[in-house]
RNA sequence: GGCCCCAUGGUCAAGCGGUUAAGACGCUGCCCUCUCACGGCAGAAUCAGGAGUUCGAUUCUCCUUGGGGCUACCA
């Protein structure tokens, strides 16, 4: 195969959409796989939609995610937007010049004309067109104004967009790699505007001759691409060139097979990094959303998605974004991840929940990575965190239903309660070693053990019939906190 | 409405003319266990419908139905 050069271009409206991250994945596992080149060209030729900082979100998304731009538009090391490559620039708005060249040549091969139809004229055809119950599509008036009266209307000042000139009646076929042969009559294709009043191109001759120009040799982009692809197959036509293979991809679905919108909740990568997933989490699920691997195992790194992928195992059907496989997923890979890093993720969560501070960062790291190693195995998210820990932090024991009450009521507890004091009373401050031989200790004095040991004293402790290792629950809240529930409990339950 | 794409359990999906129709998530039960989680085992659950082609269709063709997309001086 001949270097492999794809792109992923997205528009500048926002942030990096799950489908768009999607898209870039496939675009990117892709180029890894045969050792090609991932290209980010932004595609900001709508003006209107243009949103400040979407640049440097886009990258830092895929940055993030682990895809690594090796062309086009990027951040340097003081985040600021830099192009890197030999087929810049890469923003087209920056190529404004460039599409001016081709358009003229276009106009005159015949391939597309002026038109100074107004927007009025256009939507009142429409309405019209609309009634008689016809396509809705431009009629042709301008088609036929020869190049010297429109350049004379131009030069009075007129407004025009340049349109596509599409031949009547004529059947344009192309090859998608994942959906083979696609046939769509001209009849039913619009004479699209290539190049608006505001002398901006559209996106169907921005891709046309930038995919051309920087060497593309695969287009890889969502589905709702697909009815216009004529069209730009006809303009490689039109211009003599080449056209890149094509493969378009199934869409991203919600729950209500539509198309995953706000909605719905998180669908911007930066939503789904603050609720606490890991890039490998999110990676490894959104490539399992359309492309299946050969084998059974599911949970893939990056560098063995780009060892297996390839547009043979991609499906034709859209997928479910099915959350509740992606926290599996996720929760895989916190399960296996250091401590150090889940600690370190889940700090600034903590802290948001007043429940540790910067000073505790500094001094108790230990102890706060007691804590998460203590919940690390049940999360699904790191923000799940805030929820697991909220035992240790709590200054009343709440019990969370009325069998706690009765576990606390039983007879053995007070002998119960009575050792651990004494037990605890000939030490300074518990650790680790000492947590786990507590227990035994406990057993040893009071004859008690199994559920009637263990059970009253996580209910004391949590007010909670379910919940963590008992020893380490015991090490993160430490002799006072012990006490001070145990009393709590006699005080407000038992008496 | 027109055009295009698509169709295997609730979800992601394997399958590419002959299979007891994989696997995963979720769900249920059991085991492990102080409990939860993890892990292990087991289970329920799928070829949208109808015509063809064929000795034989989940698989190929057509129709119906359903879903999605496009139908802008947005991408």
């Amino acid at each position: 195969m001949d270097d492999v050069r794809v792109r992923f271009a997205p528009s500048p409206t926002g942030y990096l959409h799950i489908g768009g991250l999607r898209t870039a994945l496939y675009n990117y596992l892709f180029a890894k796989h045969n050792n090609g080149k991932f290209i980010l060209r932004i595609e900001d030729t709508d003006r209107t939609r243009f949103v400040e900082g979407a640049i440097e979100n886009l990258v830092n998304s895929l940055k993030w995610a682990g895809i690594e731009i090796d062309e086009g538009v990027t951040l340097d090391e003081n985040g600021q937007i830099t192009q890197v490559g030999e087929y810049g620039p890469y923003i087209q708005s920056e190529r404004l010049d460039i599409y001016r060249k081709y358009i003229d040549e276009l106009i005159e091969r015949g391939y597309a004309y002026y038109c100074f139809c107004t927007k009025e004229r256009l939507d009142k055809i429409r309405e019209e067109q609309k009634i008689k119950g016809l396509v809705p599509k431009y009629d042709g008036f301008c088609r036929n104004i020869s190049i010297e009266e429109a350049k004379k209307r131009i030069a009075d000042g007129e407004e025009y967009v340049v349109r596509l000139k599409l031949p009547q009646n004529v059947d344009i076929k192309f090859h998608d790699i994942v959906r083979g042969d696609i046939v769509i009559n001209t009849n039913d294709l619009d004479d699209q505007v290539l190049l608006k009043s505001d002398g901006f191109p559209t996106y169907h001759l921005a891709v046309v001759v930038d995919d051309h120009l920087m060497n593309i040799t695969h287009v890889v982009r969502g589905e709702e691409w697909l009815p216009s692809a004529p069209k730009h197959v006809f303009l490689y036509q039109a211009f003599g060139w080449e056209a890149p293979e094509y493969v378009h991809l199934p869409t991203v679905l919600n729950k209500d097979r539509k198309k995953l919108s706000k909605r719905q909740g998180d669908v911007s990568v930066e939503d789904f990094r603050a609720s606490g997933y890991l890039p490998e989490g999110l990676v490894n699920y959104l490539a399992l959303v359309g492309w299946s691997p050969e084998g059974n195992e599911e949970i893939l790194s990056m560098d063995e998605l780009i060892n297996e992928f390839s547009f043979e195992r991609v499906s034709k059907t859209g997928g479910i974004f099915d959350k509740d496989k992606l926290n599996w997923v996720n929760s895989h890979y916190i399960r296996s991840s250091s401590s150090e890093r889940i600690t370190d993720l889940a700090i600034p969560y903590l802290k948001e929940a007043n429940y540790i501070t910067d000073e505790d960062v500094f001094k108790r790291y230990d102890w706060i990575k007691a804590m998460v190693v203590t919940v690390q195995e049940s999360l699904s998210t790191v923000k799940e965190i805030v929820d697991k820990v909220e035992i240790f932090f709590k200054d009343k024991v709440e019990l969370e239903s009325d069998e706690v009450l009765e576990v606390l009521k039983g007879e053995q507890v007070p002998t119960l309660f009575e050792a651990i004091r004494e037990e605890l009373g000939e030490i300074e401050e518990l650790d680790e070693e000492f947590c786990s031989g507590f227990m035994k200790k406990i057993q040893k004095k009071t004859g008690i053990k199994g559920k009637n040991l263990y059970m009253p004293v996580r209910a004391a402790l949590t007010g909670n019939l379910h919940g963590p290792e008992l020893v380490n629950i015991l090490y993160v809240l430490g002799k006072q906190n012990i006490l001070k529930r145990i009393e709590y409990v006699e005080n407000n339950y038992l008496k």
